[in-house]
RNA sequence: GGUUUCGUGGCCGAGUGGCUAGGCAGCGGUCUGCAAAACCGUGUACAGCGGUUCGACUCCGCUCGAAACCUCCA
C-alpha cells in the first residue's frame, strides 16, 4: 500500500510516479461526450475508464474535481462541408431547436452512464454556456500572434507556432508530414497552411446556432472549448487529461497549442488516453455503422447481439481489459464476462454470511500479527500493487478471482480463515469490487416479469395439492400468499391472483 | 505514404529476461436424491525468421498480418 501510484503519461510515453500539483487536490479534465445521438459502447470505455480513477484517486485520499465536459457547439462536420456543426444540421433535420436535440441526448447520456454505475463528475459544463470564456482565449491568442482573422474566422497559425513550439509533440507528428498529406483537402482556401485550425467561424447565413464575437456572428472551433473550460475551472496548469485515443490528433494536440499559445505554458501535467473497443477487430463508428448503443446492449435489440446484456456485464467486460489495450466485442466473451461477473458477485454474498457466521481459527487469538503474511494480506498487497501500476484492472480482477476461491473453500469448510483475515477480506471486496470497479448487484430490469413467473409456479404447485386433495398445502400457500397482500381466488376456470 | 499501437493456448484477456496470471469453454474427479453451484486436478500459448544472452514469449532487427490516427468519431 506504500507503493507509488504510476501512471502512463501519453506525452512521454512512459509511466511516471503521480504528483499531483496542489496536494491534496488533484484535477481531472476528460473529454465528454458530443450530444447529438444516443450513446454507444464506444461512449462506455472513456465514461467508466475516468470513473474506475476518479474512485481510485478519491480512496487514496486526493480531493479531486473532476470536470467533464458535455459538446453541445462547435465540431464541425468538416471543413470541406458547408462550415455546419453535427448539433445544427441534426437539428434542420428534426425540425427543433437545437438545444432540444443537445438536451435530450444530455439526458439519454445521464440516465445510461448512471444505469452503468459512472459517478457525475465534480462539473459538467457545457460549451455553449461558455461561448464568453472561448472568445476571450481566441482574443489571447491573437493577442499573442499566433492566430489570424480572415473574413471573420479565426485561424490558429500553426505553421508560426511551430516556429517556436513544437506542434505535434503530443502524437509524435510532424508538422512537414502534415502539410505534405493534407494537400488533398477542399475548401481550406481561407487558411494560410492546411494544418491551421479553426479559432472561430463566421456562420453562414442559414447557419442556426451563432453567437456575437468581435470577428463575426459565428461559432467556436473544435478545439477551443476544451482549453477554454478546462482553464477555467482546473487553472492554468492542472493535473490530468483524459479521453480516447482518437482525440490524440488533432483534438489533444490543438490543446496544447492553444494553451501554449494563450498562457504562455502548456497546461496538462499527465495525459491519459484510453483504447478504443473494436467489433471484430474493427474500430466501432458511426461512418462504419457497425456502432452498438447502450440501449441495445441493455435491451438485446441489435441484430449482431444474441442477447441482452445487463450495464454491470458491460461494466466488468470493459474493466477486464486495461484501459490501454483495444477491446474486441464478441457475444462469447460478453456470455464469459456475465458468468464471470455472477460467479463474483455470489462470492460476496457468501463472504457476508461468512461474517455473520463468526469464523473462528486459532489464528484468531493472536490478534494483529496475523495480519501480516497471510495469504489475504498478500491479496490485498498485489491489488493496491496492480491498482498502483497504470490502474491494471484485470490484475485486480484476477486477484479478487483468487479471493472466491479462498471465499467458496471457507464456505465449503476445506479451509479456516482468521477473523481478522475475514474482516480484511471484505474490507478489499467493499473498496476494490463496489467502490473502485464500481461494480454492484443487477436490478432486475423486469420485476412484473419475475412476479408473473414466481406466481405462476406457486399457483400451479398449490393446484397440484387441491387436485390430490391436499387442503393443508393448498391453505397454507394461500394464507401466507395473503399475508403479503396477495389474493388468490379459486374460480371455475382456474385460479387467479392479484395484488391488493 | 506518414505517425502510433498490436499479434499470447478453443474464446476473452494480464504479465515477466529463468519461477502458476485470471475468466469463460472443454476433459477427469470430489460432493450431491437428481440437477446446479462449489472445490481439486488437467493444456509442451506466446505470428514467422534471424540476432544479443548461460538462458527470450519478454531485448534488438527484419518479414508477414491487424488496427487506430493523419477527415467528424470515445
Amino acid at each position: 500500500m506504500e507503493n507509488q501510484l504510476l501512471i502512463h503519461n501519453t506525452i512521454t510515453r512512459r509511466k511516471e510516479r503521480f504528483e499531483p500539483i496542489n496536494p491534496p487536490f488533484a484535477g481531472m479534465y476528460v473529454c465528454g461526450p458530443t450530444v447529438y445521438g444516443d450513446p454507444h459502447l464506444g461512449h462506455a470505455r472513456p465514461a467508466i475508464t475516468f470513473d474506475m480513477i476518479f474512485r481510485y484517486l478519491q480512496h487514496l485520499g486526493y480531493k479531486v474535481r473532476y470536470v467533464r465536459n458535455i459538446t453541445d457547439v462547435g465540431h464541425l462536420v468538416a471543413d470541406l462541408d458547408d462550415g455546419d456543426d453535427k448539433i445544427a444540421k441534426k437539428a434542420r433535420v428534426e425540425q427543433l431547436e437545437p438545444m432540444e436535440i443537445a438536451q435530450y441526448y444530455a439526458d439519454r447520456y445521464f440516465v445510461y452512464m448512471d444505469a452503468l454505475n459512472v459517478k457525475r463528475p465534480s462539473i459538467e459544463p457545457r460549451a455553449s454556456g461558455h461561448i464568453i470564456e472561448q472568445i476571450l482565449m481566441v482574443q489571447q491568442i491573437l493577442d499573442a500572434g499566433f492566430g489570424y482573422e480572415v473574413n471573420g474566422s479565426v485561424y490558429f497559425d500553426v505553421e508560426k507556432y511551430s516556429t517556436k513550439y513544437e506542434y505535434g509533440k503530443l502524437s509524435g507528428r510532424v508538422l512537414d508530414d502534415l502539410i505534405s498529406n493534407t494537400r488533398a483537402l477542399e475548401g481550406t482556401e481561407e487558411k494560410r497552411h492546411s494544418s491551421d485550425f479553426a479559432l472561430w467561424k463566421k456562420a453562414q447565413p442559414e447557419h442556426i446556432m451563432r453567437w456575437p464575437s468581435p470577428w463575426s456572428d459565428g461559432f467556436p472551433g473544435w478545439h477551443i472549448e476544451c482549453s477554454a473550460m478546462s482553464t477555467k475551472y482546473l487553472g492554468k496548469y492542472f493535473d490530468i487529461h483524459g479521453g480516447g485515443m482518437d482525440l490524440l490528433f488533432p483534438h489533444h494536440e490543438s490543446e496544447i497549442a492553444q494553451c501554449q499559445a494563450a498562457i504562455g505554458h502548456e497546461s496538462v501535467k499527465y495525459w491519459l488516453h484510453n483504447n478504443m473497443i473494436t467489433i471484430n477487430g474493427q474500430k466501432m463508428g458511426k461512418s462504419l455503422g457497425n456502432f452498438i448503443t447502450l440501449d441495445e446492449f441493455f435491451t438485446g435489440t441489435h441484430p449482431s447481439l444474441q442477447q441482452a446484456y445487463g450495464p454491470m456485464t458491460i461494466r466488468f467486460f470493459i474493466l477486464q481489459a486495461h484501459y490501454r489495450s483495444t477491446l474486441d466485442f464478441s457475444n462469447e466473451a460478453l456470455q464469459a464476462a456475465d458468468k464471470g461477473l455472477k460467479k463474483l458477485m455470489a462470492a460476496s454474498e457468501t463472504l457476508n454470511k461468512l461474517i455473520q457466521n463468526e469464523v473462528q481459527s486459532p489464528v484468531s487469538e493472536t490478534g494483529q500479527e496475523a495480519l501480516t503474511g497471510s495469504p489475504i494480506f498478500d491479496l490485498s498487497n498485489s491489488i493496491y500493487a496492480a491498482m498502483n501500476d497504470d490502474f491494471n484492472s484485470p490484475m485486480v480482477i484476477a486477484n479478487l478471482f483468487e479471493g472466491v476461491r479462498i471465499i467458496n473453500s471457507v464456505a465449503d469448510k476445506k479451509e479456516t480463515i482468521s477473523v481478522n483475515d475475514l474482516k480484511l477480506l471484505k474490507n478489499i471486496f467493499n473498496t476494490f469490487l463496489f467502490d473502485i470497479l464500481g461494480l454492484r448487484y443487477e436490478k432486475s430490469n423486469d420485476q412484473r416479469e419475475l412476479l408473473d413467473g414466481l406466481m405462476h409456479l406457486v399457483i400451479a404447485i398449490r393446484q397440484n395439492s387441491r387436485e390430490t386433495k391436499d387442503w393443508g398445502t393448498s391453505d397454507q400457500i394461500r394464507d401466507a400468499l395473503q399475508k403479503l397482500n396477495i389474493i388468490v381466488k379459486d374460480e371455475k376456470e382456474g385460479s387467479t391472483w392479484n395484488i391488493e
